[in-house]
DNA sequence: TAGTTGCATTGATAAAAATCAAAGGGGTAC
DNA sequence: GTACCCCTTTGATTTTTATCAATGCAACTA
């Protein structure tokens, strides 16, 4: 049969990497989730193959035009809005299985950067095709929808970070984001390296680099975590969760 | 033909509300954007019909099951996340035009509150529903996903105001989105009502009630507004859009 | 291995916004 | 029409975070 041999040859890109949801361990978390066998092979025959990057390369800048979204096959990824006048915020950390380049769909332009912390992979998703593929696939176009809402709850959260929460309660719920995130995707929850320098977490949290590395070293006097530069370990988990709930007894 | 005893058909809710994307003044803003009259006509049979809410009413809350995402047809709403340990956070401010509830779309349930803050009408836009005709009519697919898009582009924005900009930056901000929006809505730039308190502000800038009403107060002793309570009129366009442009030599 | 260069930490001080407090004004409901 | 309540304004003070400055640490390079 036709479909047999397809999922057999695999395409490769330019850079000779090998592409195919149905093969990828992170099909579960990343778009192909919920497709049959048969739609994530006519999925795999669209991804636009795979691009590597190394540390500090961009994947994509503000202006560029939009043409695909990317999904995180390995590594770690900073996206970040630059204003004319010199505002940086960076918006997201992403890492395998997420994905990336969503903001470029309602411009026809992509409206941030997107860059590698680390040696990093891609998956490239054509989007126009994607769109013809997802309206023949229900369940690929309704997963498609959930991402995006998912992107723009995620935003929702960061702004409640922003807007209501303190130095360290930004970083608390950050460490216990990216906990939980490295753990969802079997790494250790209680161990990891940041690969984001004091400045970008700064970004992100809406804090100067000063007050991220204060926060930091309070947290370690508390016991709360251990530093040593970038490699984190959480130590009580609990009383970091504590932290983001104010026991002042508030009326509910 | 059918086809055009339906488009004279309009639907009618409980409330009686009679609703037509094809007939809406709203139409080049909303999600009909770009459908040929045909496709209007096909939109306007899935639109569930309208609802009214008066102000201080929910259209929809944290938890309610998902069913379908909303259009403002007049009115003002404003939605907001709240935590179990009473923070909370004003994600924004919708008027005619556009889309609420797609926070919804990712769980299967709201995860923020949407609320009236006058008397509103919305068009209620079955999800399921849009799935199917926008994997029928591709223009309809392509512009839902501009709209989420969007969306996620303006949470960008925000989590730029809440993390670079001081107070009296992100109420310039406020107050020139507010001024655009209503422009090109056809009502004046320059003066309008806010329709929120100045908690409400506070919490969508994520600054308290006090600095929200010290700013408006600074911002009317140097003459770049009036304030009287909730009537604004902005008197120096240029002055308060130079307020979000640090002035000083930044290399870059 | 030594030197360089970013990144991180820490301290002292300044600036910004929150908090506490009180009074005034306007709109709403009766 | 009027009274009440919520919203808003303004002031005094405290808290939090930014800023300025200097040192320390570690990885990379020559």
């Amino acid at each position: 049969m036709h479909a047999n041999v397809k999922q057999n040859v695999i395409p490769l890109n330019t850079a000779g990497l090998k592409v195919a949801c149905s093969q990828c361990n992170l099909r579960e978390l990343c778009l192909p989730f919920g497709l049959s066998e048969q739609d994530m092979g006519r999925l795999d025959s669209l991804i636009g193959g795979g691009r590597k990057l190394k540390r500090g390369h961009y994947l994509y800048r503000a202006g560029d035009p939009f043409e695909s979204i990317f999904a995180v096959r390995s590594g770690f990824f900073k996206t970040d809005v630059l204003t004319e006048d010199g505002r940086d915020q960076v918006t997201g950390f992403q890492m395998a299985g997420e994905i990336l380049g969503m903001d470029g769909i309602s411009t026809e332009f992509h409206s941030c950067n997107a860059a590698a912390l680390e040696d990093s992979e891609v998956c490239l998703i054509p989007f126009t095709e994607l769109e013809m593929l997802s309206s023949e696939i229900h369940s690929l176009q309704h997963h498609l929808h959930k991402v995006m809402s998912r992107e723009i709850v995620r935003d929702h959260g960061v702004m409640m970070l922003l807007g209501t929460m303190r130095a360290e309660e930004r970083l608390a719920a950050f460490l216990l984001n990216l906990s939980q995130r490295f753990g969802s995707r079997g790494y250790s929850p209680a161990e990891f390296h940041l690969r984001m320098t004091r400045e970008e977490i700064g970004s992100y949290l809406g804090l100067k680099l000063e007050t991220v590395s204060r926060a930091f070293s309070r947290f370690q006097d508390e016991g709360l975590i251990s530093v040593q530069q970038k490699h984190i370990r959480i130590l009580d988990i609990p009383r970091l969760k504590a932290l983001l709930t104010p026991s002042d007894g508030r009326i509910g």
